[in-house]
DNA sequence: AGGAATTAGTATACGAGATTACTATATGCT
DNA sequence: AGCATATAGTAATCTCGTATACTAATTCCT
């Protein structure tokens, strides 16, 4: 009896350090995330967005044309249903507009406002400086060398080619 | 006026354009992290257990020693308040045990139950079907490679070292 | 010894995301 | 035309995470 317990162990033990590379690795993608969030975050200030919500509205004004909530949903890869508290805080803070589309009445058409236009400046210097901080010591061809690594894993996955 | 206009537009698109790469680099942090729960989560399955709380399992199990929640907090990086909530459902699901420390009586003392010991075969199989799906088609020295520069990327970042 | 500062843990409020279930409208098939 | 199916968006509920404020206990300093 102690034998076997000791067999079950000594099995488990093995897992657990084969479990290693898989629990650091695994676990780099939410820390790294949350801390590129917080250092955004505390550079772009003042117009009371999150980075979550500048995703949002970035990918809206990307496309150039008015999208569905669908569409933008399919581009975030975000479920329409949170996506919508997204769109609604957007909305109630003067980023976008949501419009009915006259040819299929289930749809709300999502385009930016102006207010956007004095967001670019800012988004881009926190962006730039919290990207020069992340990525310091790493020549532009490792970065892309990242990118590219990162993109195969996400498709791996089955995530969006984006 | 419409000259000053096109000049401000034009300064803003080249904004566009800059941001594309922290754009594509920022977001993949997330959208894998997303990937992997999604995947790992449903090879994990019949337990109970999300990928947070076997994080934070793995972590006390790990240590060998009841460890403080302060100290748990520590290791994984979630605040104290999260994660308190956390232990409660991991203590309801009868994973943890929680002991008032004698020598400091503000303190409650974390260990895991035997209930983990079956739990770590389904783990490892888990956490190694989603990272050979997650991997597939790199070297092990690619991978090295990769989590190489994600840690360094993470420390840049004032993450812990772990 | 006694008061100030620190620390352990919880409560509360909020943002973000997933999931499920629902309503209303379109579409497609017979 | 009419019914079945699919789609757009919302509501409700859950987990996870941040931040702030609080209580209780400990430690530190004089």
């Amino acid at each position: 009896m102690a034998a076997a317990k000791s067999v079950r162990r000594t099995e488990n033990e093995r897992l657990k350090i084969e479990m290693e590379v898989e629990h650091t690795l695994g676990w780099l993608f939410p820390d790294i995330h949350r801390l590129l969030s917080k250092d955004f975050e505390s550079r772009f200030v003042g117009l009371g967005l999150t980075r979550a919500q500048w995703r949002v509205l970035f990918t809206i004004d990307r496309a150039g044309v008015p999208l569905t909530q669908t569409e933008i949903a399919d581009l975030t890869e975000i479920e329409k249903a949170p996506l919508g508290k997204t769109l609604d805080r957007l909305e109630q803070g003067g980023w976008i507009v949501r419009k009915s589309d006259p040819r299929d009445r289930r749809a709300r058409r999502v385009s930016v406002t102006a207010k956007i236009e004095k967001a670019f400046p800012l988004a881009a210097a926190a962006a730039k400086g919290t990207f020069a901080r992340a990525l310091q010591g790493m020549r532009q061809s490792e970065v892309k060398e990242l990118i590219a690594k990162l993109e195969k894993l996400k498709r791996n996955l089955g995530g969006a080619d984006d």
